[in-house]
DNA sequence: CAACGATGGTAAGGTGCGTTACCATGCTTA
DNA sequence: TAAGCATGGTAACGCACCTTACCATCGTTG
């Protein structure tokens, strides 16, 4: 009210300024990309049913027609945005997987690090707020949840298995499933600490530090090795 | 509207008939617990937001006096039940891995069984449910979150720990840390499955029998020694 | 037997929200 | 320069819902 014709004029002097060919799509992408990144942190704080599109509209400025002329609607939106988020959180994930610079390390030391970043990618703040919401509202929006479990665990658990076949079959050491060897490492790294930042415990550097050791460990040596091969 | 009247009559006789010494606590207490129960269903299945109190009193019965006499609000009807969930819901997890008879299976039969019980039991509808649930809901009820985590996760944590560190030290092979050990064990088993289960996936018996074996043997023998020690 | 008190059902108050219809503003074109 | 059109903001409609005040009903007691 007190603030938004000021911001209106604002807007409609830069598209003057822009030349007329282009009249209103740009300041409209603008609008709706600002409307995406608002709602993308208002439904990872407060859920679906949490976030109002008047709260929305509040922060990002525009009005409810510019959320319905770009979305559609509160449900479009959150569909909209969720799917966006799969790729972004999931980026930097698939990225140390795919590593090349992995193939070099001894597989102890390509273990660790692959550990250590998943782990810190998993347990960010906003990692785990996403996780939150894609369980939650899985239900509501079914073909988004499971484009986010191929695209993402699942995908993981390829690419670091087809990494261990590879790395196993050089070294001579045959390997029955490296599909299910991936998951299992990355699970037992992954479940209980994400868990407990879910129910809102702290997890320590330290204890990432120490838990990827121990799952590397356990998985090169079994557990009874652990200390005869120390 | 239609039935109720009906309903409430053959209450008032129930009533009547077990005579004038406590008149209204035993019906009370009875509707509290049919409250309680079909709170817990439709929470279960819609979430806290997705459930309105008319909803569970149409299928409850009785009215939003009775709601209210015996709970104080949504908010409080919604932390009595979840809270009452988390030791139902974990209940046979519990006595899985408290089980004395495990003692007496050689370590290999022992963990496969403990591990079947634990992923059947975690992935059964209910449990799915109630996970999603309490991962969704945990920002709004912090102390009951930690309630979960601390008598469900970690204390099945801590009864797998003890048991390793009871076994190892009778066969002589020390282990560096029992409770890591164990939470890796878990881990390795419920996360990726657990997860698609949530993201609206399926999972055979058959696959989980392949994991449960698969992560013995991992835990067991360390993944480079798969074939070696077929 | 009558009045009082408690227990339980109903309905209305008040709020928040998604959606859409309506209106103003400014650019483009004849 | 004036008319038309599209774009954007406002406000109202309709709905759902939590909460509580009011009322009826029934058992107890003087």
């Amino acid at each position: 009210m007190k603030f938004k014709p000021q911001h209106m004029q604002q807007v409609q002097q830069s598209l003057k300024q822009l030349g007329p060919a282009r009249r209103p799509n740009i300041g409209a992408d603008e609008r709706a990309a600002t409307i995406a990144a608002v709602a993308s942190r208002l439904f990872l704080q407060y859920g679906y049913k949490g976030v109002s599109l008047e709260s929305i509209i509040a922060e990002s400025g525009g009005s409810y027609r510019d959320l319905y002329s770009a979305f559609g609607g509160k449900e479009r939106l959150f569909e909209t945005v969720l799917k966006r988020m799969c790729t972004e959180v999931l980026a930097p994930l698939k990225k140390a997987l795919a590593n090349p610079s992995l193939e070099a390390l001894p597989l102890e030391e390509a273990l660790t690090h692959v550990g250590h970043v998943v782990l810190t990618t998993i347990l960010k703040p906003e990692a785990v707020a996403f996780h939150r919401l894609m369980v939650s509202e899985a239900p509501r929006i079914p073909e988004v949840a499971k484009f986010f479990f191929s695209h993402g665990p699942e995908s993981a658990n390829a690419l670091l298995g087809s990494f261990l076949a590879k790395r196993v079959s050089k070294t001579g050491c045959a390997l029955e499933d490296p599909h299910i060897a991936a998951a299992i490492f990355l699970d037992g790294l992954i479940n209980n600490l994400q868990l407990k930042v879910l129910t809102g415990g702290r997890v320590s550097p330290a204890e990432v530090t120490l838990r990827v050791k121990h799952v590397v460990r356990l998985f090169l040596h079994g557990m009874l090795r652990f200390t005869e091969g120390k």
